[in-house]
Formats: C-alpha cells, structure tokens, sequence
DNA sequence: ATTATGACTTCAC
DNA sequence: CGTGAAGCCATAA
C-alpha cells in the first residue's frame, strides 16, 4: 500500500517534531538534512500540509532572515503567539535572537 | 511529458 | 536586513 504522503513530507514532519522547543529552524537546514538542500522550497510545501495532518509545530520553522513567512497559512498571529509562549522574541514577525535560537537538524542530530 | 505555482535561498544594489 | 531578479525542486493539473 502506498503512503498517503510521498516520503518527502514524512521526512520533513519527523525532522520539525523534534525541533525542541525554545528553538527555530529554517526550510533550508531540514532540505539540507534531508539531503534536498536546493529544495528548500518543498519543506514549506510540505509544512502546508503538515498543519493540516500532522502535529507538526510548523510555527518553528522560518526562513533564512528569521521572518515568520508561515504565519500567513497560520492564519493570523497564532505562529507568532505560539513563539512567543516557547521563549522566542518576535518582533514584526521577525524572530529576534535569531541566531541563538537556531537550530539546525544536521548538527544536533548528526548527519 | 509540459506548464504553473509555491510557508525558499542566494546574489546584487 | 529592504527590495528585486534568478535558481532550484516537488506537487498538481
């Protein structure tokens, strides 16, 4: 039987659940983990599904500048409101301390 | 197979 | 980090 969801997706969602909480990440760093590093574009495609099917905390991934491009499917400030609650300054949807927040799924978990 | 789109990234000003 | 343009890969039609 074939996955409901290409691998791809599964790879994404296992990645962001074990971001801890307190921490960000960028599209970029779990592409580069999965190994799909040009495709940093994907990991964003498959967060918009993972609000919708899993328990993914999608509200820690970012992108590169630390801007919460996400909070758009979010649907309002829920993503940044999440943040916030973990520990995460925002300001103007930007995440403040950005690089002492980041996290990056090769050098934590290992590649 | 081809075209279009997208929660991105990098380079340049 | 503000804006603009090009590149990249996977999904949908």
């Amino acid at each position: 039987m074939k996955t409901s969801k290409s691998n791809f997706f599964n790879d994404v969602y296992e990645v962001v659940k074990l971001i801890p909480e307190g921490r960000v990440t960028s599209y970029g760093a779990i592409a580069e983990y999965l190994g799909t590093k040009g495709s940093a574009r994907m990991v964003g495609w498959a967060m918009h599904g993972a609000v919708a099917t899993h328990d993914v905390p999608a509200h820690r991934v970012v992108n590169r500048q630390g801007l919460l491009t996400g909070k758009i499917h979010f649907g309002g400030d829920r993503m940044q409101r999440l943040l916030e609650k973990e520990g995460i300054r925002v300001e103007d949807d930007i995440i403040q301390n950005f690089e002492k927040v980041f996290w990056e799924p090769i050098k934590e978990l290992g590649l």
